[in-house]
DNA sequence: TTTTTTAACGAAAACGTTATCGAAAAGTTT
DNA sequence: AAACTTTTCGATAACGTTTTCGTTAAAAAA
């Protein structure tokens, strides 16, 4: 009835504990006749090892910790995909925690983790976190750790990242060579550096374009809301009908505007060319379908993973790493909400 | 620099491994200077216990395990959210993995958290899963299992669903109610019992109305998609001029054919109101806003939770359980793609 | 004073696995 | 026949915690 163990075989067997154990790990030291009575013997009563006691032994779970701001979220969705999918195929499962893009919230979660003892932590700041002696506290327990998407320059470990400057660059640029003259930004408050750097990527491109920056074209929301998103429509409409291309900070607030902006009459995009970040699905079902930037979050769960692993496996043969950052590459997705050239 | 254990604690306090842990639990038989003594250093050197050793020693591993057909969707993700918190109120941290809606990965991935020695399983089956040895096969292992959304009849566990039955007919009921006379119904594939039943109360909410049950208003799907939607819309322009009234058995179908039907020509709700299922996020940013019936996601993962709690904790006191099957309670959510009454 | 009770602690086993180090038996070489 | 290898297995410690059951010493009762 219950489990089988090492001790329950080797007794069956008239064997001891150690023999059994290393019959089934194939130790060169043991005989193929008893190798084939154990491994028989293990089949037929369905036996696997006890992973409390293996974790006890080894040191090791074989399970690591995702904290993730908002599980609720197509692109974050896609991240836990990736991290467990790419888990998986080596061994390892994953506890994923919310931080609810709470600071305190994410200082709760990585003692969480800690406590388990989990073999590494992956983990994207949430929006107000502002000091870093959460992930100090990390690193100082001899846990691996990766940052991915919202990251902290000042933390030194790996990265995985977007190019959210050169990402916004290339929307930006692309709804000017098609033809935009006059092309907006709808971006977000100050806090993540996401925000900043796609504000910079949209700057660039009007330098590149030898086109005057004005900050009147520029529009801050609080929420990067749907309801923002068509709040800045109307003020766009009415107050800057020159208007002939909008780069918003996210697809929700693209989709806000774009809706708004055809309920006041308005064409897309005959008159008014829009363009998103991050390719939600929902940019598939609007009319006319959203343009936008793909923001990769599988192949970034994926590889964040990946570091990690590289991480854990540095750690316990001791070497020492270079913490690197990876760039996950982003792609412009031209759609019907921008005009082809 | 390596993590205080109790018997370092014990080692520099001049007491036994077995004082340490008690006074840190609070033992009666320990006197309150040495309790004093012990804590101090042991919150100075932050200890905390090897989860390894505890989960070898009680047996237990305040984990469990959640298995989800897809992660990447917005029911689901809710699911995920609503199981991690409660879980992590209770001490417990969730392990999720995904069954790509295959019966072949989901017997694959409950093997892995039965290795993992998981306290306890949440599974919502997949779609094309027939056989539910798999299922058995964790009862046999005296591991917890709760069964959520996607159920089976034929086994016996705790289930968590909600009524799709009678979500169905509310929502068929709502279509009449606002004055339609001619209801379709968009449906999916034959598998999943969520299909089988809310075609029935779509049936019944005709018989409800003394409405003679037309099977050339019902349209099959293969795949629940946008583009299905759209496809099915086309086909009730061309061939049925007369429905006034589609009830659609997802957000996503009911979306395609909303926004079709509107490319078409047709007004929504005035020429044809329309109903989805689930209460997807995208419902709220259609135009016009989609009407569903909410598909509460969070509570669902909530309840679950609990139930598998509950029978743990029945498992340990090796009381024995009797399964039930948990109903939680769906709404009708009328926002503009159908008419007022 | 002797006996009994209570308070405060520790020894030890147990959870199940892994890996080192010996040890015995068998085989090989001088 | 003696000395050395090789083969094959087991005893044992270790991972860190928990809990039962003693044991000692002090306090209370006889």
């Amino acid at each position: 009835m219950s489990k089988p163990t090492l001790s329950k075989i080797a007794a069956t067997l008239g064997l001891s504990v150690a023999t059994v154990s290393k019959a089934l790990k194939d130790y060169p030291d043991i005989s193929f006749a008893t190798k084939k009575k154990v491994k028989e013997l293990a089949e037929k009563l369905n036996y696997t090892p006890n992973s409390y006691a293996q974790s006890l032994r080894n040191q090791e779970s074989k399970i690591i910790g995702l904290i993730i701001p908002e599980i609720v979220h197509h692109f974050f969705a896609n991240i836990i995909l990736g991290v467990v999918k790419a888990a998986e195929e080596e061994g390892y499962l994953v506890i994923t925690l919310q931080s609810d893009e709470k600071y305190e919230v994410e200082k709760k979660q990585i003692e969480l983790l800690l406590n388990k003892n989990v073999d590494g932590i992956l983990i994207s700041l949430a929006d107000n976190t502002v000091d870093h002696k959460h992930v100090k506290h990390i690193k100082d327990s001899g846990v691996p750790v990766v940052l991915y998407d919202k990251i902290s320059k000042l933390i030194n470990c790996h990265k995985i990242v977007i190019d959210d400057e050169k990402a916004a660059f290339d929307a930006t640029k692309h709804l000017f060579e098609s033809g935009c003259k006059k092309v907006a930004h709808i971006r977000g408050p100050l806090k993540p550096q996401t925000t900043i750097d796609r504000f910079k990527g949209y700057k660039r491109a009007l330098k590149h374009f030898n086109i005057e920056f004005d900050n009147n074209l520029v529009f801050e929301t609080k929420n990067l809301s749907f309801k923002d998103g068509k709040e800045i429509a109307d003020d766009i409409y009415r107050n800057h009908k020159d208007i002939d291309g909008v780069f918003a900070m996210t697809d929700l607030l693209a989709t806000g505007a774009l809706v708004r902006l055809q309920e006041l009459g308005l064409s897309i995009p005959e008159d008014i060319s829009i363009i998103g970040f991050s390719n939600w699905f929902l940019t598939k079902i609007t009319t006319p379908r959203l343009s936008t930037v793909n923001q990769p979050g599988y192949e970034m769960g994926e590889a964040a993973f990946k570091m990690l692993l590289e991480e854990i496996d540095d750690h316990k043969n001791n070497r020492n790493v270079i913490y690197e950052t990876v760039e996950i590459p982003t792609k412009v997705i031209i759609r019907d909400s921008t005009l082809k050239h």
